[in-house]
DNA sequence: AGGAAAAGCTTGACTTCCTCAAGTATTCGT
DNA sequence: ACGAATACTTGAGGAAGTCAAGCTTTTCCT
């Protein structure tokens, strides 16, 4: 409907979000780097609250399976996962924290929440406003659009 | 003190930023390869809209200065942007997008932001609260450098 | 049942991104 | 004027990503 304003106010919206999302990286990296791992060794970790099979996590990734695998590799080396075979389709790898693993998962959730937090200046009386907001956000089916 | 439910909604309010992150980087991946560009490529192109040195640029991905030297091989390889000599400091390499780059970097940013709107299903009547969420949340002051 | 197709993972070749250490040019400070 | 700092590049090397090809196991079809 030729309204000018809106394509203004959504270059707005767009520059804080990737603002935003750079921070969360920087966050990430950071973390990261003060346990010897990379962004995406975390990014495994804080998955595998429960066991996941590779395959599901190249979905959450939206990358190639064989992408993982290095990524695992990695990880296992460090002793912080485990390829457990799944007894009823032996094709499948699940991927399991160890105990060591789980404890650093701990130690490295608190700590992104922590320095997340301070990287974006989120005061506790936010919480409310961002969880209503980025819940309204997220259309909840995790459907990544353009599919042509 | 001794609030458990500050905690407890933190985390929720993580996972929620983590998720538009995700999303965000996602889009930026697809749009990039659209144009058959990188994520990063694509971030250079953003920056780009005035001239800006690459040590002002390694700043703004807070990596290493030799990293951009890479990157910026690549995409002026791609005739997007050029080297200019600042006549003022002969070390200085001005970054500057050629007549095709900043074609280019308009119409990826439409493409960004129809994307990205489309992703976290953003509406219009949802930029106002994004915009005063994100303008409350990131400490206004994004101080990068001090400039001497 | 038996064989082709599909699913899950790995391997190998290759690119990009990224860091660190070292090196070159240029400018700044005293 | 000379040493220190700044801006960038180069080279070595690791992590992360892609694609194509291959192996094993499961599923599907008839």
């Amino acid at each position: 409907m030729a309204d000018a304003r809106t394509p203004r106010e959504l270059d707005e919206v767009v520059d804080g979000l990737l603002e935003v999302a750079k921070r969360t990286h920087v966050v990430m990296v950071s973390v990261a780097a003060r346990h010897d791992l990379t962004a995406q060794q975390v990014g495994l970790l804080r998955v595998l609250d429960e066991p996941v099979s590779m395959r599901a996590f190249a979905e959450e990734l939206s990358c190639d399976p064989s992408n993982v695998t290095g990524l695992v590799d990695r990880v296992e080396r460090l002793g912080l996962v485990d390829r457990v075979a799944d007894p009823d389709d032996r094709r499948i790898r699940m991927l399991t924290l160890t105990p060591k693993g789980r404890r650093l998962r701990e130690k490295i959730n608190a700590e992104v929440a922590r320095d997340l937090a301070a990287a974006l200046g989120l005061e506790p009386e936010d919480h409310g406003r961002v969880l209503r907001l980025i819940a309204s956000l997220t259309p909840t089916d995790a459907t990544p659009p353009p599919r042509p």
